[in-house]
Order: C-alpha cells, then sequence, then structure tokens
DNA sequence: ATCCTGACGCTAT
DNA sequence: AATAGCGCCAGGA
C-alpha cells in the first residue's frame, strides 16, 4: 500500500516528530517503519522531509540510528540536548537505549 | 528517461 | 573506532 501524497507524507512525519517528548529522541529509521505500511518509502524519504520541510518541529528530536546527526547540525542539536536534558553519551551522540521514544 | 545527490541503515573490512 | 560498499527512495537538473 503506498498512495503517496508527498504533502501527507511530510504532515505525517512531521506530525510524529512533534510527538516526540522533551527530552527524548526517535529515529528515522524509527518514523519510517511507522508509516511505511501506509506510505512506504524508507528513513531516506523521512530524511528528505526533514531537510525540506521542518520548520517550526523539533528536528533534534530526530536523530540517526547510532544516535548522531550529520556535522552540520551537530552543534545546534547539542545545545538542545543540553538545554532539555536529553541523555547524551561521552561521544556526544544521544544515548538512544535511554532516549529512544517509540512512534 | 538518465544521472546525481542526500538530515539513512546495515554489514564487512 | 573509522571507512567503504551496497541497498534504498524521491527530487531536481
Amino acid at each position: 500500500m503506498r498512495r503517496v501524497d508527498p504533502e501527507e507524507y511530510a504532515e505525517a512525519v512531521l506530525a510524529l516528530v512533534e510527538r516526540v517528548p522533551r527530552g527524548r529522541v526517535t529515529t528515522y529509521g524509527a518514523i519510517a517503519d511507522a508509516l511505511h505500511d501506509r506510505f512506504g518509502g524508507g528513513p531516506r524519504t523521512v530524511a528528505r522531509v526533514m531537510a525540506s520541510g521542518a520548520g517550526g518541529v523539533p528536528w533534534w528530536r530526530c536523530v540517526r540510528a547510532d544516535g548522531t546527526l550529520p556535522p552540520h547540525l551537530r552543534d545546534d542539536a547539542r545545545q538542545a540536548y543540553l538545554a532539555e536534558g536529553t541523555p547524551l553519551r561521552p561521544s556526544g551522540a544521544v544515548d538512544l537505549p535511554a532516549a529512544y521514544w517509540q512512534p
């Protein structure tokens, strides 16, 4: 089943990201899995939505499967995590087991 | 239609 | 731990 209305898909993704509680995070893959049955698409598709449409959503609460984010977001994300007390690992990545939030 | 690119993920070096 | 290869999906040139 994969009737994709890009706009609708984007909304679904952003909606999920907005639902992530303060101090917790979810992953691209998790979101992709959650929407895959209705829209198809994979982690990259989710990432595309974030890259182009993520206005007004807590984008830093959506991280890669290893708890990191691409270099150009690391700094801002870091501030956000410190600000909202997101569990971090020494490496600077998010402590997924501790902070993971399942959509 | 083809090629390139990217806020991905997993396995193998 | 770091790097590389491959599969994957969708958009833009």
